[in-house]
DNA sequence: AGTGAGATTTAGAACAATTCCAATTATTGT
DNA sequence: ACAATAATTGGAATTGTTCTAAATCTCACT
């Protein structure tokens, strides 16, 4: 029961619609992008994935069709200290992992239990619309290089 | 019983030395304004309340002071989103609250209990040095203005 | 007190990521 | 088709930060 969860192009256009927006063929492929390999890349990454696809594309485009996916909430922006904002298409609740070695990222499911728990410290009068959870630190074996 | 805690000129020093680093008058002057007003400044603000005692120091300065303030651990780089680090010299741990409307940043404490449930979340083979957790929404008054 | 090595500060240039801008191109409804 | 609106584009501009190379300071030692 995923309720939520867009995943395919016919999704895409309707979350769009539902925000007043078009479905054009740069949203769709650096939608697609994003789902085909959720390892959080950055703008300049997506760009150069999408332009195997579209040669043409422009990086002020990427730029904005990833704002565009953040505001429809089809994609988070996900950001390490200073680094280049990352995107992520996973839409469950989940914190990040961020490896300093290799320097990937990797999704954590957070049980809704765990999140209530956080929530728990905020004292009255504190109402937090969002919560972030980061860990920064060493993933145990990081699956060699990444050629399957 | 607080280790770990250094409030004065002379834990300063301390905590320099150990890193094999200088007391100098600008790291001194740096860390004092952190000390007496905690809300989590910007380089650009620690600039100019540091200028009212030491009109001729550099911007350049003020960063690479910060940047061995927090090489110490004495104070702590604080990001939200892509907008310019904030610095804070609070130790103990804890989440921070980020007001959308005023911009205000909160301290919240992390009972070592909360922080353990969260880590909890961490498959095996995860191993993370750092956590972070960060709130963000709308704190209920919001004291008037500054003034006390 | 004077000297030299090394640390620190400084001003300004350089940089990286992102946003802005004005012009062009695409889509939609009539 | 046509006009209105939305989206894309290349390049300039902006922001926060880091780099660079020169000047200054500090410390240890004579
Ligand atoms: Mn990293
Ligand atoms: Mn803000
Ligand atoms: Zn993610
Ligand atoms: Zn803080």
């Amino acid at each position: 029961m995923e309720s939520n969860v867009a995943t395919t192009p016919e999704v895409l256009a309707q979350r769009l619609a539902n925000s007043g927006l078009r479905a054009t063929p740069q949203r769709e492929i650096i939608y697609g992008v994003l789902l085909k390999k959720r390892d959080h890349p950055t703008a300049d990454e997506v760009y150069a994935r999408v332009r195997t696809d579209m040669p043409g594309i422009s990086l002020a485009t990427v730029y904005n069709c990833l704002e565009t996916l953040v505001q429809c909430d089809l994609v988070r922006a996900v950001n390490f200290e200073r680094g280049p904002t990352r995107y992520c298409p996973n839409l469950r609740p989940h914190a990040h992992f961020h490896d300093e070695q290799s320097g990937s990222t990797h999704d954590i499911d957070l049980p809704a239990e765990i999140l209530d728990k956080v929530r728990s410290v905020l004292p009255p009068g504190y109402n937090a619309k969002s919560v972030e959870i980061t860990f920064r630190g060493k993933a145990a074996d990081e699956q060699k290089s990444s050629q399957p």
